[in-house]
DNA sequence: GACTACCTTCTACAAATGTAGTAGCATCTC
DNA sequence: GAGATGCTACTACATTTGTAGAAGGTAGTC
């Protein structure tokens, strides 16, 4: 199933994978009030997202309803990723190259990486 | 100045940066036939990128528009992988285990990013 | 059981985006 | 210089996205 976030929809679906099964109001809460959306802003975002298969509805407190993530924020994550990799050609060089160049990545990061690729490789990609 | 793409957009700049100097047909042309847009879209697109200083127009060719790009590839891509970045809660970690998981990094990708920034290193950061 | 406070559902709407048709002007080709 | 060809400029329009108000339901509180 694909889901594709825009930018509002992942920024309240951080909150989602933040809070575990929550409710509007404290969606609402939680976000930055220099940032905060009107109620109903956040509460048609949360609409949107349950007919995208992004959230559901789980069960109601009083009256409030609660929703919970159906996607993982991994999978999202990783489609964010692969979609940046399609631009720079598929290859993950020019990506790995940009952060280099930002002076973001650290040795640090790199050393980690390469630990995770050869444990990954020692079961057998993918 | 702030550019954001839109996709498209962002697609037609692709061509636009891969030509050099061109014209609304030849960018139409290159596109493979599959997902290739009508003439006047690649132009209305080109219109809106004109706006938004990505590129501008250069001289005719005949009764033709060419166009080169303003922006570089390199600060729009910069751009796009800080957002994403930004999302990853500004740090690469998890952007680049991303790249691990989905088998896409190779040491020597890792390599060539250590050296580079190492490189990068030497003559001081930023 | 009447208020108050809070929730949901509906509806609205401007701006951005993707997509393209039409009309009319510029060129090229005989 | 008349017709064919191709380009631009303008206009259009459905969707998507961000943003939120209004109306009406529900539940805790005296």
């Amino acid at each position: 199933m694909k889901v594709r976030l825009t930018r509002l929809e992942l920024e309240i679906m951080q909150y989602v994978w933040r809070l575990g099964e929550t409710a509007v109001r404290e969606i609402q809460e939680a976000i930055p009030a220099s940032k905060r959306p009107a109620y109903t802003t956040v509460q048609t975002i949360l609409t949107r997202l349950e007919e995208k298969g992004a959230v559901r509805r789980t069960r109601k407190i009083g009256n409030a309803q609660l929703y919970e993530a159906v996607v993982t924020q991994k999978k999202i994550y990783q489609r964010l990723v692969d979609e940046l990799l399609d631009l720079f050609g598929g290859s993950p060089e020019p990506l790995v190259s940009h952060l280099v160049e930002s002076g973001k990545l650290t040795l640090e990061d790199l050393k980690h990486a390469e630990e995770q690729l050869k444990t990954a490789r020692g079961k057998k990609g993918k």
